[in-house]
DNA sequence: GAAACCAGTGTTGTATGATAACCATGTAAG
DNA sequence: CTTACATGGTTATCATACAACACTGGTTTC
């Protein structure tokens, strides 16, 4: 197996930058619905890139309906209507800031959930998740089914909670985040990473068993905190 | 290959034609994942249009996440039927404990946001909350202008956080908390309970500005703990 | 005075050509 | 067999031009 080392992130497209740019003035509020957008002269010149790309980015945002644009008139954030789906762009994502963001929420609802799930899980939980870890034990690190035995036991413990929409969006949230990390390539491979991973998840569950959700919530911000280090993302994570 | 794609209709926007059209292709199967598409020459020649309209088709196909291309290979159909969208059936949501588990995953997102929101807030930030808060004083309690300023500052108060996500799911919940609220119509009225909101979210504002985060933290905490019990969930929050 | 008409200006929509960055492949040199 | 280089093809981006449409203001017409 040859290391791929240097294969730093290739930055997503530019007008994945300017969509995602303009995207941020929308959802925290600068622009607000009916505002007309600058022109895709004034914004090209803004961002420095050529209309051509602010062209392809306001085709994004126009197809996720974020905005809509007339010929002749100009452009104009959408009311936002009742979003009954929530998207995750993938290439956005790309971007560090992006993926840490969403590390970070994850990151919280992680935490809360094994808190939860330390004062609510029962004794199917508590198996499932012991079945779980066994079954990680088994798989050699860094393969297909260590990921998704991984992916597994978080998905158990969020299951403990008792809160089917918990389970759902950690579910969707930690995807994203497995897809972005899986897409750069820059995992660390080693057996003394597995011996690692398996004694925090053990420790997250311990504290679970026990019922003791400040241990619990400590022990999965602890493993957090390594698994972020463990794909490259240790430093920028600070309180 | 004999791919049937044929001339585009004048119609909307020439892009939203060819990225529906491509999008056709993938869906009958006649791309399938893994394949190629033509290049953007031949795409253009095909469609009838200049390659400018298929970049923006395509950019917008690769922010759906059906296609993803790389420079100087070309574009490809993705493998995976990504679900990268993520909804709340409206109609679970009546029944009391889902809604329940709903408001729970608001609520640890809404307290941990306060709490990073302490840490990270702007000026502008402050402003904004403050202006807000302004805007909700003068509205009356339980109007529509109520309601959309209530969310408004929670929205603020997560745009704080510096965390774009953070928004969005906070958003995203709230609007489902929100919409099922009024759809059982239960909600106290009284111009009392106007005032108690109004002063828990100064409370949250002024640990949020002071940067206290645990202080913020508590006060969102109890915050929704009083908003749960004015629609009528009061006793079931317990930690 | 008011309505219709009309030209001018600005904006988006589309077309076209050119250049840079990148990948895959073949070929010659070692 | 391996390495280096040359070559052609593709995407990514830039720059420019023109067409279609909307708005504004003045002019004409009734």
């Amino acid at each position: 197996m040859t290391l791929k080392l240097d294969k730093v992130n290739r930055g997503p497209h530019l007008s994945t930058l300017v969509a995602s740019s303009i995207s941020r003035e929308i959802v925290q509020g600068r622009l607000k619905p009916g505002d007309q957008l600058p022109t895709e002269q004034q914004l090209a010149q803004t961002f420095g890139v050529s209309r051509n790309v602010v062209r392809e980015a306001i085709a994004r945002l126009r197809s996720e309906g974020r905005i809509w644009s007339q010929q002749g008139r100009g452009a104009f954030v959408a009311d936002q209507p009742n979003a009954t789906v929530l998207t995750i762009d993938f290439e956005a994502l790309q971007q560090a800031n992006a993926f840490q963001s969403l590390f970070e929420l994850r990151g919280i609802l992680e935490v809360e959930a094994a808190a939860l799930a330390a004062k609510r899980r029962t004794r199917d939980d508590l198996l499932a998740m012991k079945d779980v870890l066994a079954t990680m034990h088994a798989a050699p690190y860094g393969s297909v089914m260590w990921l998704k035995t991984d992916l597994e036991f978080h998905k158990t413990v969020a299951a403990a909670t008792g809160n089917a929409y918990m389970v759902q969006f950690l579910m969707f949230v930690s995807e994203r985040v497995r897809e972005s990390i899986l897409a750069s390539g820059n995992q660390q491979r080693s057996e003394d990473l597995a011996v690692v991973t398996l004694g925090e998840h053990q420790r997250i569950l311990d504290a679970i068993e026990a019922g003791d959700g400040a241990e619990a919530r400590e022990a999965m911000r602890d493993h957090l905190h390594g698994a972020a280090s463990r794909v490259g993302l240790g430093a920028e994570q600070s309180e």
